[in-house]
DNA sequence: TGCGTGGCTTGCAAAAAGCAAGTAACAAGC
DNA sequence: GCTTGTTACTTGCTTTTTGCAAGCCACGCA
């Protein structure tokens, strides 16, 4: 008989509680600065692996599956040949706006060297540059 | 001669954006909660413990620690014989409100089930129960 | 036909989390 | 003074997650 495993993050909740439900679904290294450049308007993998924290592909393609059965971002093809989809927030994940913002003032008032751009304040501060190739559209 | 090692979370800054900065002190299932039973009036290591969460007794001084060297709780003895102390917020922590007021406000908006009270919308909702014993002062 | 590009997946080692048990310092009761 | 109980940790070990590098696949273009 499988062994009893022990409970993981993914199947289970700890209490009731908003904020830890919250946080078994965003309490990690990784998954708010995604929802950061979300925010800044980056919508391509690739586009996530150029910031500056240069998170592993492998938890950058765990984390947008992760969001999107979560309901915070969807994922559209944009293009067929290859197949290409873009990432962007929900409603519901556009709300974290929020929350990224009260963290980043609390950052930059209370943590040395942190630069003064921040995920809500700024809009998106440059086009993020037309992919080299821009492909047919479909 | 030392191999060369992981870097990790708690040696190495990632970017100086100040969100990045926040979770690599704060980007993890447990630190809020922490600050959220702090934030509670929650001052002892035994009350930490009662969370329904049930943080493990490891993560805990390991977390404590990390907070106080980072200035965002304070460790005062309150007796001592044994020697007790009590956790509080510094002004730098107590400042954390916010972030976890609009944290708990997605919760309670967008995941289903989650309870009403909130750490920072709510009081201390009953006084913690002293201690079995208080144990004389020094 | 062969390269380059974007978007993932896989394998494996290092780090962190999780659990149970142990330890220490004392108070109180017998 | 010996045992029991309480609070606050620490230690040892297993499981899970993270991080890094490499590989893979579908295509566009030369």
């Amino acid at each position: 008989m499988a062994r009893p495993t022990r409970p993981t993050r993914s199947t289970t909740r700890r209490s009731p509680c908003p904020v830890a439900c919250s946080l078994d679904l965003l309490g990690d290294r990784w998954t708010l600065l995604i929802i950061r450049d979300l925010l800044w308007g980056k919508t391509r993998y690739g586009e996530f692996l150029t910031s500056p924290e240069a998170i592993p592909t492998n938890i950058l393609a765990e984390r947008l599956a992760r969001l999107e059965t979560a309901g915070i971002v969807q994922r559209e093809p944009y293009q067929q040949n290859p197949p290409r989809h873009a990432y962007t927030l929900t409603p519901k994940g556009a709300e974290l706006k929020a929350v990224l913002t009260t963290l980043a003032t609390w950052g930059r008032r209370h943590l040395p060297d942190t630069a003064a751009k921040s995920p809500a304040t700024a809009g998106k501060p440059e086009p993020p540059a037309a992919p080299k190739k821009p492909a047919k559209r479909s």
